[in-house]
DNA sequence: CGAGAACGCGCG
DNA sequence: AAAGCGCGCGTTCTCG
C-alpha cells in the first residue's frame, strides 16, 4: 500500500479535504519541545487517506499551516499532550481523540507506550527503531518515510479495534480525560519553583541527623556485623545469627523471600520487645536512620539538582493522565504526588520535615490550593444512595461518629482515649473502602479478629446501603468481567479475579478521579477567560499541580483572592457536574500562602 | 555491566 | 477460598 508524500500547501489542503471525520494523526519532530525543534513530518490516516506531509518543504513551517486543521477530525492521536504540544505552539488547539484514553475508558488505565497497545490490541509488533533517527535531516531516508506512516497506520487501526468495542458512555468516559489535555500541559510547563537555600539548610540538618543516627547504630552494631546500613538482607542475617527463636519466630518477614522485615514497623514493634536494652536503643536508632535515609534519598539533594538544572530553578513534573487502573493521575520525574508534608519527624522531638515549606511562590506571588474533604467517604455515600453515612460525612465527622458508636458514648477529641478512638474508627470507614476483612482490619487496626468483625458489623447496620454496594459491585464483576464506573467508563478485572477489595475500592476511586478530571477542565476554562480579560495576568497566574484531590495554583498577591474565588466555584461546580443536587457543605477545605506547607 | 526483582516508604 | 486500594522512586542484590 502506497503513501502520498506532500510537499506543498496546496498539496495539504487537497488532502486535508478528506480529514472531516475521525482522522489519525501522527508527528514526527526533531525534539521533544517545542521550544527547541519543529514538526518535521505530519502524517494523516484515515479510510480514504494515507499520507506524509514534509514541513521542511512548505514555506513557515508547521507554524503557518497549524490553523488549517482546526475545525477537521477529530484528530485521533496516541498521547494527546504531545501532538497538542506542537500545535499550542502554533497558535492553535484542534480537537483531539487520544486512542489509549479509548482504551482506558474500556479496560482501566495504565501507563504504555504505542508499541505495547498495538501488541495486546492488534497482536502485533511495532518496529520502533527509526524512531529516535534523525528527523531534521535535508533528505529523509524511505525507512524513515516507512516508519512514519506506519504509526499513523496503527493509530487509525487501534481507533476503530476500540470504537468497535466501546459504547457512547465510554466515549464520555475517553472524553472526561481528553479535556484534561490543556490543563495538564499548563501543569507540566508550569513547574514549582523551589526554594534551593532553605531546601538546602534542610538537607544539611537532615544529614547532621543521619549522621549522629548511624554513630548510634555503629556503636551497638559494628562494620564486621553489617557491612551497610542500608541493606536489608545483610540486617535479615545478622538479626537471624543474634537472636534466639522465639524472638525470630514473631518477626514480621519479607512477602517473596521470605526474610526478615526491616520496616520501620518490624523494627519498631521488635524493639518494643527488649525495653530498657541496648537492643531497643539500636532497633530503634536503626528504624529512625532508615527514616532520615529516605528523606535524604527521596527528597533531598536529587530535588535541588532538578531545580538546579532548569533555567528559572523550578521543579517541572510529569502528571501522568489515566495512568493508575482506576485512571488517577500518576505523577513522576519527579513524583510531586509523594511530597511529604510537613509534620513531626520523629514523634519524640521538635525536629520538622518541612519539605512542602521549600515549594514556593515566586516573589509577588502566592499559591493557592483547594483540596476536597474526605471525597472518597462522600462519593461512596453518593453511589450507594446511602443518607446516613452522607449526612454523617457532611455535616459531621465519621471517624467520630463511629467512634462514638463503638464506645457507646461520645467521645472527646481532645483526650488521648477520644483520639485513639477516633483512629481507630478512621481505621475502620478506610477498611470498608479498601474492601477489607476482619482479617486484613485486625492487621492494620493491631486487634483481634473478633474485635475488628464487631467494627465491620458496626459499620454495616449503621451504612447498609454503602456496605452492600461493594458487594453489588463484586457481583458484577464476577459475572461479566467489567465493573461499571460513574462516569461510563468500564474497568476489566476478570471473573477470576474481582476480589472484594478492587471491587469496593476501584468505583470510589474513580468516581473522586472523575470529580478531580472535571475540576481540571473547569479550572483551566476559567483561568484562559480571565486571562483573557484581563482580570488575572497572563504569564503570572497558572495551575501549578493536582495531588489526586487537590489543585495547586499560582497567582500574583493582589489577584491571588480572585484565583482562590475562581478554584472553589469550579472544583464544587465540578462535583456537582457527577452529583447533581448533592450538598456541597464542607465539601472543600483552602487557603492562600507563600509556600506549599502554609495555606492559611 | 545492565536489567530487573525485591523491599521499603513517601503521598492520596 | 481469601481479600485493605492506587501510585513512583531509591537502594541493594542477583542473574545472565
Amino acid at each position: 500500500m502506497t503513501y502520498d508524500l506532500i510537499l506543498d500547501k496546496a498539496a495539504l489542503r487537497r488532502a486535508l479535504a478528506l480529514c472531516t471525520k475521525p482522522t489519525a494523526l501522527d508527528f514526527e519532530t526533531t525534539s521533544l519541545r517545542p521550544i527547541d525543534g519543529r514538526v518535521r513530518l505530519a502524517q494523516l490516516r484515515n479510510d480514504e487517506l494515507r499520507c506524509v506531509v514534509d514541513f521542511d518543504q512548505i514555506p513557515g513551517g508547521f507554524a503557518a499551516c497549524a490553523g488549517l486543521f482546526l475545525g477537521l477530525g477529530p484528530w485521533v492521536v496516541f498521547n494527546s499532550g504531545f501532538e497538542m504540544r506542537w500545535f499550542l505552539a502554533a497558535g492553535a488547539a484542534p480537537d483531539i481523540i487520544d486512542v489509549g484514553h479509548l482504551r482506558r475508558a474500556r479496560m482501566g488505565g495504565g501507563r504504555f507506550s504505542l508499541a505495547d497497545m498495538v501488541l495486546w490490541d492488534l497482536e502485533k509488533v511495532l518496529e520502533k527503531t527509526e524512531q529516535v533517527s534523525n528527523w531534521a535531516a535535508p533528505e529523509l531516508t524511505d525507512a524513515q518515510l516507512e516508519y512514519a506512516i506506519k504509526d499513523a497506520d496503527v493509530t487509525f487501526e487501534l481507533y476503530q479495534h476500540w470504537t468497535g468495542k466501546t459504547t457512547a458512555a465510554h466515549d464520555r468516559a475517553a472524553q472526561l480525560l481528553d479535556d484534561m489535555t490543556l490543563g495538564v500541559i499548563e501543569m507540566e510547563e508550569a513547574g514549582m519553583l523551589l526554594d534551593r537555600r532553605a531546601h538546602r539548610d534542610l538537607v544539611r540538618r537532615w544529614e547532621e541527623i543521619r549522621d549522629e543516627l548511624a554513630t548510634q547504630v555503629r556503636s551497638l552494631i559494628p562494620e564486621e556485623d553489617v557491612a551497610n546500613l542500608n541493606s536489608n538482607p545483610q540486617f535479615s542475617d545478622f538479626f537471624s545469627r543474634i537472636f534466639p527463636d522465639r524472638v525470630l519466630s514473631v518477626w514480621p518477614k519479607t512477602e517473596k523471600t521470605n526474610q526478615l522485615e526491616i520496616s520501620g514497623e518490624a523494627l519498631s514493634k521488635m524493639a518494643g520487645l527488649f525495653p530498657g536494652t541496648p537492643i531497643e536503643t539500636a532497633l530503634d536508632a536503626l528504624s529512625r536512620y532508615r527514616k532520615i535515609q529516605k528523606y535524604l534519598s527521596s527528597f533531598g539533594q536529587t530535588v535541588i539538582d532538578t531545580a538546579a538544572r532548569s533555567a528559572d530553578g523550578r521543579v517541572r513534573a510529569r502528571f501522568n493522565v489515566g495512568a493508575a487502573r482506576t485512571c488517577r493521575f500518576s505523577s513522576s520525574g519527579p513524583n510531586l504526588q509523594q511530597v511529604p508534608r510537613d509534620k513531626k519527624l520523629f514523634a519524640s522531638d521538635d525536629d520538622q520535615t518541612r519539605v512542602r515549606k521549600s515549594f514556593i511562590a515566586p516573589p509577588g506571588s502566592l499559591l493557592v490550593s483547594y483540596d476536597y474533604s474526605a471525597i472518597e467517604m462522600r462519593v461512596l455515600a453518593l453511589l450507594s444512595g446511602d443518607d446516613q453515612l452522607l449526612h454523617d460525612v457532611v455535616f459531621g465527622d465519621v471517624h467520630s461518629e463511629v467512634a462514638a458508636v463503638i464506645a457507646g458514648h461520645k467521645i472527646d477529641k481532645k483526650t488521648p482515649e477520644g483520639k485513639a478512638a477516633r483512629s481507630a474508627a478512621k481505621g475502620v470507614s478506610f477498611g470498608i473502602i479498601y474492601g477489607s476483612a476482619a482479617g486484613g482490619l485486625s492487621i492494620t487496626m493491631r486487634t483481634t479478629l473478633e474485635k475488628a468483625q464487631s467494627y465491620i458489623d458496626f459499620w454495616a447496620a449503621r451504612y447498609p446501603r454503602a456496605f452492600a454496594y461493594r458487594f453489588l459491585m463484586q457481583e458484577e464483576a464476577q459475572s461479566t468481567g467489567f465493573l461499571t464506573m460513574n462516569d461510563g467508563g468500564t474497568i476489566y478485572l476478570g471473573k477470576k479475579n474481582a476480589d472484594l477489595p478492587k471491587c469496593a475500592n476501584y468505583p470510589v476511586q474513580r468516581a473522586a478521579l472523575s470529580v478531580m478530571a472535571r475540576a481540571i477542565t473547569r479550572h483551566k476554562a476559567t483561568l484562559d477567560r480571565l486571562r483573557g480579560s484581563g482580570e488575572l495576568d497572563r504569564d503570572r497566574t497558572m495551575l501549578l499541580a493536582t495531588i489526586h484531590d487537590a489543585l495547586i495554583d499560582e497567582a500574583l498577591e493582589d489577584q491571588a483572592e480572585i484565583v482562590k474565588q475562581a478554584m472553589a466555584e469550579d472544583m464544587t461546580q465540578a462535583y456537582l457536574d457527577f452529583f447533581p443536587g448533592a450538598p456541597t457543605d464542607n465539601l472543600i477545605e483552602g487557603g492562600v500562602g507563600p509556600n506549599w506547607a502554609d495555606l492559611g
